[in-house]
DNA sequence: AGATAAAAACTACATACGTAGTATTACGAG
DNA sequence: CTCGTAATACTACGTATGTAGTTTTTATCT
C-alpha cells in the first residue's frame, strides 16, 4: 500500500498549500508561506524539488515557471503518518490513542460532543455493514 | 511546558525499554532490542548518549557500566508528539484526528466499542467537573 | 537582436540521525 | 601488580533536511 509518507513540518506546510490550491507555482507557494515561515524563494524551490524526487509532487512548465501539484492526497498522508504514530507510540492500538486524546487537555466539552456524534455515525455504519453482509449471506454469497 | 519531544523510531524503541524497565544498562537495552532491531552495541550506546545530550535520559555508573534511566515520562512524550501531529496534520483539531481514526480501517468493531466506553467515562468526568464548579460557585467561589 | 529580470539549476553548509569501527579506559582475576 | 576483556569514548560516514547563495537559462520588452 502507500509506503512511507513521513513528512516533516515544512514539507507538510508546503503540501498543505498544494492540497488547498490543487496546484501552485514556486512563487505562489513562497508567498502563501511567507507569514507562517519567511524563507528564501530558493529554499521553497529546493524543498519542492526534493518532494518531487520522492514522488510526492510533480510539476509541469508554464511560461518560465514550474507549476507543482500533489501526487499523494492529504488523506493518504494522514493515514500513513497517523498509522506510524499509532504504531510507535501506542503499539498500534488506535483506541489507546483515542483514549489519550480524550484524557489529555486536547479536547474540551465541545470536542467531546463532536466525537460522540462521529462515533454514533460510525457505529451506525458498522451496523449497516453487518446487516448487509448478513443479507448477502442469506442470499447465498 | 514540556518542549519539543519529537523522537524517532529507534529513539522511541529505546525509550520504551527504559520506560518498561525503569532503568537499564547499555547491554540490557541492546539485548532487549536484538529481536526487533539487531544493532551493534556501540550503536545503542551512541543513541543513548545522544538522548542524554538532549536531556531525555540520564545515567549513573555501576561497576564499569552505565545505567540509563528516562528523564521524561511516556505520557509527556505521547502528549508532545500527538499534539505536534494534531497540529501539523489536522490544524490542531483533535476531534478531527479522532474522526480520521474512526473512518479509516484502523479500528474494528471492538475498538469502536472500547472508544464508546472511554467516551462515556470522559463525559461523566466532564459532567462531574461541571457539577463541582457549580457547587463551588454556589458556596461563594 | 540585445538587455533585463525572473526563474530554475547547481552548489554548499549545518544539524540530526542511523550505524558502526577503532581507540582508550578501567574492573577484576590471578 | 599486571593483563585481559568488557565497557565507554572518540571518530567517521552516509542520508535527510532546513536553509540559502551563486550561476545559468530563458521569456520578454525595447
Amino acid at each position: 500500500m502507500s509506503g512511507q509518507h513521513q513528512l516533516s513540518d515544512l514539507q507538510l506546510s508546503i503540501m498543505q498549500i498544494l492540497w488547498d490550491r490543487g496546484e501552485a507555482s514556486v512563487t505562489r507557494v513562497h508567498d502563501d508561506l511567507r507569514r507562517e515561515r519567511p524563507l528564501a524563494p530558493t529554499t521553497v524551490a529546493t524543498v519542492l524539488s526534493r518532494l518531487e524526487k520522492r514522488r510526492l509532487v510533480e510539476h509541469r512548465s508554464f511560461g518560465r515557471q514550474f507549476i507543482y501539484r500533489p501526487l499523494v492526497s492529504q488523506n493518504e498522508v494522514r493515514r500513513s503518518m497517523v498509522a506510524e504514530l499509532t504504531e510507535r507510540l501506542f503499539q498500534g492500538d488506535a483506541a489507546e490513542l483515542v483514549n489519550h486524546l480524550l484524557s489529555s487537555r486536547d479536547m474540551d466539552a465541545g470536542d467531546v460532543a463532536r466525537v460522540r456524534s462521529l462515533l454514533e455515525t460510525r457505529e451506525r455504519e458498522l451496523r449497516d455493514e453487518l446487516g448487509r453482509e448478513d443479507e448477502e449471506r442469506r442470499h447465498g454469497k
